[in-house]
RNA sequence: GCCCUUGUAGCUCAGCGGUAGAGCACUCCCUUGGUAAGGGAGAGGUCUCGGGUUCAAGUCCCGACGAGGGCACCA
C-alpha cells in the first residue's frame, strides 16, 4: 500500500498501486493535464507506470528542465511518426535528445533535402494537433526484436541485439509507428507545440565512418513558443559573432581558394596576432625557456624515426628535392629533439624547456576546415620541457598555474578541462602509459581543479591534458595542452648523464598555452565580439579634425601617437564629425580625439570612448596617462568606464 | 573524406531562360559642419572554373574547386 510523499512534504495513502497521472488529478485537473511524467526517487517514470511501494514523487511538467528534455524526447518520436507516414520505407535508426533539441538518425534510400524537412515539420504539425495518446508497453527482448524486424526496422533490431538478454524493453505507440526507448515520453501529444525542425546532414550508423552514412534531422523544442522565439534570436545573436565575419568587418585577415585552411593575415588581424605573441614571449621569459626556431621541412627519415611517418604520412605536406623527400613539419617536437641532443645534457641541466612559435602545417580533411579554428597551416606557441620523471609532477603544476594566469588576462573563466588517455593506435608499453596517466591525473587533483576523462583520445605518444574554449555558437575548442611523452625522446636518442654517470633518457613534456595563434585569436575575437581591449585592439586611436584648419595639428598629434607606439589612424577627411565618429565607433576604436578650433586654442585634445563616453578636454600626457592604465590592466573595457 | 546547402560589383544581397541590379563602400564636385550617416554626379561585374541542354544560360543539367551546417577526423 504506497504512502506518497509530495515535495513539500505532505503525503497520501493508497490503498493500491497508483499512477502519476492518478496522483496528478487528485491534486488538480489543472496539473493532471500538464503532467509529463513523474521523478519517483530520483528516477523518472511515465504518467501511466504504477507506483508500488512508499516514494518520494515530483510531477514533472514542461516547466521543468526534465520535462522539456522528455517534451524534446518525445519530438524525436514524432519525427519517426512522420516520416514513416512520408516516407514508409524508412528505417529509424537512433533518435536522442541533445541541447537545445534532438535529432533523429534515418536510412533512406535518398537523402533528405531543406523541402523534405518542411515537409516533414507540417506532417508533425498535423499529428500534434490530433492530440492523440502515446501508449507505453514493456516487452521483452523476443517480441521486441519480432515487432521490429517485422517492420522492416534493421538499427532498430540491431540496437534490440545490443540490449541485455535479461532487460525489458519499452515501446511507445504512436498510433500506427512504434518506437523504443527507455523514456519516459509525453503521455499525450497535446505536450508537444514549440518546435522546428532545424537542419539536415549526414551521419554515420554508430558514429563509424566505415559504416553507412544515415540521414540525421536536427530540430529544437521548447515548453512554450515564448522560449522557442528566445532560442533562435539567441542563435541569431551568436552568428554575428562568428569570427569569420567579424574578421571581414574588421579587416582582419581573408581566406582563398588557392590556399584553402590557410590564413592571409591583414594589417589590423596580425596587429592582434604581434600583441599576443610580444604577450607570451614575456610570459616565456618570466617562466625560464629558451627559444628556437627550427626547420619549417624535415627528411622523411626523421619523421620515420619519430612515428610520425607511420601514424600520420596522408595527413602530411611533403615536397621532394634531389631524390629526397621532406615532410613539411606538422609538429615541432621531433626538431625541438635534435636541439636538445646537440651538447651533452647532464641532470644538472634538466629541466630544459625549449620554446617555438613553430609554423606547422597538416592536411586535415576538407570538411573539417573552419575560419581560423581548423586550418592547415597554424602557429603554435609550441614549448617541451626535457625533464627527469621526478620533476614531472612540478613542471605540470607551474604549466597548469601558467595556462590560468594567460587566460585570465583574456578574461576566459569557463574552461573546460580534459584528460585525454591511451588510444587504440600508440607508441610505448602500457606501463610507460600508466605512469603517463598517473602524472597527469595527480596533477590535477592537486589543483582541485574540476575535470574529466576522454578515454582513448590521448595522442599516440602520450595522454595530454586539454583546456578547451568555446566560441560563441558554444562549440569546444581544444587550445591549451600539455602531454606528457616517455617515447619520442628514446626514438630520437635523447639522453643526459643521471647522478650515476649512466645515460639516461629523458621524459618530454609537451606544451601549448594558446594553443595556435589562429584557433585563439578566432575565440578572441568572438568573445569580445571585435571589440578589443585597448592592450589588443588593432587601432587603438583615431585622431579627427573638425575643420580643414584642423589638419596640421591632426597630422602633428598623430604622429606623436606612433612615435609613442600608440595603433593610431588619423582621419582629416572633409566628413562632418558625427560621420567621423560613427565610422570609428562601428571599427570599435577604443579612443577618439577630437580637434576643432577650441582645442586648438588651448592646445588641448577632446577625448571620447567607443562607448559614448564623453572624456572632457584635456592635454596629451593626461591622455596618456588613461590609455596606458587601459592597456597595462589588459581590461575589457576603457579605463574611463 | 561523406551528406545537405551554397558561390552575382570591395562588402551585404536581389535577379532564377531573353541586352547584368540595389544599398553601403570607392572617385570627383558642392559643403567647413562640434560628438553615431550633409548633398550631387560618376566609375565599377568573362555572374568561381570547365563541359552540356537551348535559337538564347548568373538563371536548367553534369563535373571540378571553394565556402556554410552536420558526420567522421583532429599527432
Amino acid at each position: 500500500m504506497p504512502i506518497i510523499t509530495l515535495p513539500d512534504g505532505s503525503q497520501k495513502n493508497y490503498s493500491k498501486p497508483v499512477t502519476i497521472y492518478e496522483i496528478a488529478s487528485s491534486i488538480g485537473p489543472g496539473l493532471a493535464n500538464a503532467a509529463i511524467a513523474g521523478n519517483v526517487d530520483g528516477n523518472l517514470i511515465d504518467t501511466c507506470i504504477p507506483i508500488t511501494k512508499d516514494s518520494n514523487i515530483k510531477i514533472i511538467t514542461s516547466k521543468d528542465k526534465e520535462g522539456i528534455d522528455i517534451i524534446r524526447h518525445s519530438f524525436a518520436h514524432l519525427v519517426g511518426h512522420a516520416v514513416k507516414q512520408l516516407y514508409p520505407d524508412a528505417k529509424m535508426a537512433i533518435g536522442p535528445v541533445i541541447e537545445n533539441g534532438f535529432y533523429y538518425d534515418i536510412g533512406y534510400k535518398e537523402n533528405f533535402t531543406p523541402d523534405d524537412l518542411k515537409n516533414i515539420e507540417s506532417r508533425i504539425k498535423k499529428l500534434i494537433a490530433l492530440n492523440y495518446d502515446v501508449e507505453v508497453k514493456i516487452v521483452s527482448k523476443d517480441v521486441a526484436r519480432k515487432i521490429f524486424s517485422d517492420r522492416n526496422e534493421i538499427y532498430k533490431v540491431q540496437i534490440v541485439d545490443n540490449i541485455p538478454e535479461n532487460e525489458t524493453i519499452k515501446l511507445y505507440k504512436h498510433q500506427e509507428y512504434i518506437d523504443m526507448c527507455r523514456g519516459p515520453h509525453v503521455p499525450n501529444t497535446k505536450h508537444l507545440k514549440s518546435f522546428a525542425l532545424t537542419k539536415v546532414s549526414g551521419a554515420y550508423w554508430r558514429g563509424n565512418s566505415n559504416n553507412e552514412m544515415l540521414q540525421r534531422i536536427y530540430g529544437t523544442a521548447w515548453g512554450n513558443s515564448k522560449e522557442l522565439r528566445e532560442y533562435i534570436k539567441r542563435l541569431e545573436e551568436a552568428e554575428k559573432r562568428d569570427h569569420r565575419k567579424l574578421g571581414k568587418k574588421y579587416d582582419l585577415f581573408h581566406t582563398q581558394e588557392e590556399a584553402p585552411g590557410m590564413i592571409f593575415w591583414h594589417p589590423k588581424g596580425w596587429s592582434i596576432y604581434q600583441v599576443l605573441e610580444t604577450y607570451i614571449r614575456e610570459i616565456l621569459a618570466l617562466n625560464d625557456y629558451k627559444e628556437i626556431k627550427t626547420p619549417q621541412a624535415v627528411d622523411r627519415s626523421l619523421w620515420e624515426k619519430s612515428g610520425h611517418w607511420d601514424k600520420f604520412k596522408d595527413d602530411m605536406f611533403t615536397t621532394n628535392s634531389e631524390n629526397r623527400e621532406y615532410a613539411i613539419k606538422p609538429m615541432n617536437c621531433p626538431c625541438h629533439i635534435q636541439v636538445f641532443n646537440q651538447g651533452l645534457k647532464s641532470y644538472k641541466d634538466l629541466p630544459i624547456r625549449l620554446a617555438e612559435f613553430g609554423s606547422c602545417h597538416r592536411n586535415e580533411p576538407s570538411g573539417a576546415l573552419h575560419g581560423l579554428m581548423r586550418v592547415r597551416n597554424f602557429v603554435q606557441d609550441d614549448a617541451h620541457i626535457f625533464c627527469t620523471e621526478e620533476q614531472i609532477q612540478g613542471e605540470v603544476d607551474n604549466f597548469i598555474d601558467l595556462v590560468f594566469e594567460v587566460y585570465k588576462a583574456f578574461g576566459f573563466d569557463s574552461i573546460i578541462i580534459k584528460l585525454s588517455t591511451r588510444p587504440k593506435n600508440r607508441v610505448g608499453s602500457d606501463e610507460i602509459w600508466d605512469k603517463s596517466e598517473k602524472a597527469l591525473s595527480e596533477a590535477l587533483n592537486f589543483k582541485k581543479l574540476e575535470w574529466e576523462y576522454l578515454p582513448g583520445e590521448g595522442a599516440f605518444y602520450g595522454p595530454k591534458i586539454e583546456f578547451s574554449l568555446k566560441d560563441s555558437l558554444e562549440r569546444i575548442w581544444q587550445c591549451g595542452t600539455i602531454q606528457v611523452d616517455f617515447s619520442m625522446p628514446g626514438r630520437l636518442g635523447a639522453s643526459y648523464i643521471n647522478e650515476k654517470s649512466n645515460k639516461e633518457t629523458p621524459v618530454m613534456l609537451h606544451r601549448a598555452i594558446l594553443g595556435s595563434f589562429e584557433r585563439f585569436i578566432g575565440i578572441l575575437i568572438e568573445e569580445y565580439e571585435g571589440k578589443f581591449p585597448t592592450w589588443l585592439a588593432p587601432i587603438q586611436v583615431a585622431i579627427m579634425s573638425l575643420t580643414d584648419r584642423n589638419k596640421d595639428l591632426c597630422e602633428d598629434i598623430y604622429n606623436l601617437l606612433i612615435k609613442n607606439n600608440y595603433r593610431s589612424v588619423l582621419d582629416i577627411r572633409n566628413e562632418k564629425i558625427g560621420f567621423k565618429i560613427r565610422e570609428h565607433t562601428i571599427q570599435k576604436i577604443p579612443y577618439m580625439i577630437i580637434i576643432g578650433d577650441k582645442e586648438q586654442d588651448s592646445n588641448k585634445l577632446s577625448v571620447r570612448t567607443r562607448e559614448g563616453k564623453d572624456l572632457g578636454i584635456m592635454n596629451f600626457k593626461q591622455f596618456q596617462n588613461i590609455i596606458d592604465e587601459a592597456i597595462i590592466k589588459k581590461s575589457k573595457s576603457n579605463s574611463s568606464e
